[in-house]
DNA sequence: CAATTTTGTTAGAAGATTCTAACAAATTAC
DNA sequence: GTAATTTGTTAGAATCTTCTAACAAAATTG
């Protein structure tokens, strides 16, 4: 069974796997906030329990097992997560730093529990999916609002950063996962966008904010 | 800040605490499952963080300190164990293992909103009383069930054992904590007691069940 | 009270996770 | 294509929690 630092690990490696599914050791380092040599010792201990594959001087990858257990984890999070807004009536400020201790739960039953009371839910409180029983992610498609268009119309799906700071200026300006979105209107000099959506008929959001909206297609 | 293990360590000392507040090495190594040395070591570093009184070759002490930590991972505990029976429905047999886990997650918010979400419990479902927020336990004077004589009419207000087999055995005779309980007769021979319960017009409990069942004069 | 048993201590070591210092390989820049 | 920079490795050590073996103190027993 991995153990709890052992699952961190993991939950960056899955999160920091390329489209070819590497991380390199640095990356990994900096997300871990941890040396180098640090890493180099666990990626060793990883490969031993058989979740990543490491070769000296090469990026290392997670195997289907590692994955698998990545996943799972991911899963307990966002569950977590999820349950601490929808039931315990938290912000979805507030709720990282808890679900990234009660991941670490051993118990099957109290997260089946949550996910049951909550009905199965596919998304966590800041549009990230959730990972199944079985450790598969369902794919979503998505792009950010900086990707459109003067005039498109689109719902606010997720996000690409979920930091406090970045919630907490969501929340000043009543941004909030499910709203309409319409593009008034695009500043050519700097990128920001003048956008409409409930209750707000003119806010301007700078590149850096419309970089981490993500959106789809209203319809 | 204290670690888990320090936190599970505290806990057990101030379990073990008799009236002198006095607590040996190999009674805190047997509670702990840990072989001596070890606790010899444990006591040392609990002493450096002011938690704890020791003198070589003597039983240890908390300090205040100490108890105060020890009754605040308690209080979670129990809040946790409370919670997950009330708010997620898990059997009162359930709940200490992942109430064990939970205890230890660094959060002020996360037991407060537990308890307020209740309404501030002050037992847990085994009847345990809750430390408050300064970590005063209230004291509370059940007697076992075993020292009441023929006739008598109790109300089952606690345990003084909360294993999960004996929590099954109570099960699977419809005994819950609040539940009036009527000592029909007393075996001489045994000290087994046939008493009534709703539902229940005749049942026959061994001395060792008696012993572990705390109750109050019913009014 | 002397012998035995129980309780407690020290010493030494192990595994897990981390660090810094020193060096080596790979990559990037000029 | 050498030089400089970045990335990755090894070695060696520290901290935390645990162990076993050996021994010492205290308590119990006959
Ligand atoms: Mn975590
Ligand atoms: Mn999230
Ligand atoms: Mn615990
Ligand atoms: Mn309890």
């Amino acid at each position: 069974m991995a153990s709890q630092t052992e699952e961190n690990y993991l939950k960056s490696l899955f999160n920091l796997a390329n489209e070819a599914g590497e991380v390199n050791i640095s990356e990994l380092a900096q997300q871990m906030q941890v040396s180098m040599p640090t890493v180099n010792s666990m990626v060793k201990t990883l490969q031993k329990n058989g979740w990543l594959i490491y070769e000296k001087y090469k990026p290392v990858t997670l195997t289907s097992e590692g994955k698998k257990e990545a996943a799972l984890v991911i899963r307990k999070h966002r569950l977590t997560e999820m349950f601490l807004v929808k039931k315990m009536g938290f912000g979805w400020e507030e709720v990282h730093e808890i679900a990234e201790q009660i991941e670490h739960i051993h118990s099957p039953k109290f997260f089946e529990r949550m996910d049951e009371m909550m009905g199965h839910p596919t998304v966590d409180p800041h549009g990230s999916p959730i990972p199944d029983k079985m450790g598969r992610v369902q794919e979503v498609s998505y792009f950010t609002l900086s990707k459109c268009k003067t005039g498109q119309i689109v719902n606010l799906a997720a996000l690409t950063n979920s930091s406090t700071e970045f919630l907490e200026f969501l929340n000043s300006r009543d941004l909030r996962l499910g709203i309409e979105l319409q593009v008034i209107s695009i500043e050519p000099y700097d990128q920001s966008m003048v956008v409409s959506f409930e209750g707000h008929p003119s806010e301007t959001l700078s590149e850096k904010v419309c970089d981490r909206l993500l959106v789809r297609l209203v319809g």
